[in-house]
DNA sequence: CGGTATCCTATAAGATACTG
DNA sequence: CAGTATCTTATAGGATACCG
């Protein structure tokens, strides 16, 4: 059976690039399977099956999709005295999108939290400083939302 | 018959706040009707159903949600002359869903572009100036991604 | 205008068995 | 270990007709 396509990127078709980035990402487990990669270093198939509970043939299908999306890019991994394996490890443009899954984490421990407060935060390598996720100017200041506006190019 | 409801919150399990804030942005369409109320002011059922292109009956389901997740209220609009009509309106906790959608259009203007280039910026309201969605420090600074790091509190 | 109600198809989700 | 293959159910998506 070929594996099923992710819906395709019709140049022509006037989506914006937040309905551009949703056909990357074009569900829950396409989110999951990207926080695993990127906030817990996850790699390996075994552990992404674990870790999230997923059923084998759906992991396969979510995997394949993110790396021909161009966000996973499937090598292989080489442990001392074993065979190797496949890895799956964000590619740049994956690597990226750290940036939608922690403000997803933001507004989720902000929103929708845990009886117990939430389990991760974002932190500055180094100074441990904590960080938010915000809109920025060029020059430094972040700017409150009521001062944020979205305009036609 | 009923209205299919979100998934639910069970408070026990240990959803992170990624997945939490997951299970109220369901799918695609819940993204993109927040779009329309966040981004273009939309309000009104004709509105969001003319500018989506989405079935009736599929708005009604994704309006009924997200008014019930707490990110849109449905309220009464009342043009002089006319008689009530229902508008549906971002809650503060709908509004702080703009930072997600920035960073996810931010990620698609970079990642999967248009040949023709992005459509809309992110800008100051007054300068005008361009904003990014980034990670920033509590006193300023924004912090380049591989600065940032994830930490069990 | 702002929906309901039906009906149908496509895709996602998941359990389970099997394989190089 | 890293998948395939198969089958079943659940949910999403959508066309269309109707209604107060």
């Amino acid at each position: 059976m070929a594996p099923s396509r992710s819906p395709e990127l019709d140049p022509q078709r006037p989506y914006c690039s937040i309905e551009r980035a949703l056909i990357v990402l074009t569900d829950r487990w396409a989110f999951l399977v990207m926080r695993e990669a990127l906030l817990y270093d996850v790699e390996r198939f075994a552990d992404f099956r674990e870790r999230l509970d997923i059923a084998t043939n759906i992991l396969t299908n979510r995997l394949d999709r993110l790396v021909q999306a161009g966000v996973l890019e499937r090598t292989e991994y080489r442990e001392p005295g074993s065979r190797t394996r496949p890895a799956y490890r964000p590619t740049p443009a994956g690597r990226d999108l750290t940036v939608v899954l922690g403000a997803l984490q933001q507004w989720g421990d902000e929103h929708v939290p845990r009886e117990d407060g939430p389990t991760m935060t974002r932190r500055e390598q180094g100074s441990a400083a904590p960080l938010r996720v915000d809109f920025v100017r060029d020059d430094g200041p972040s700017v409150p939302l009521d001062r944020v506006e979205f305009a036609r190019v």
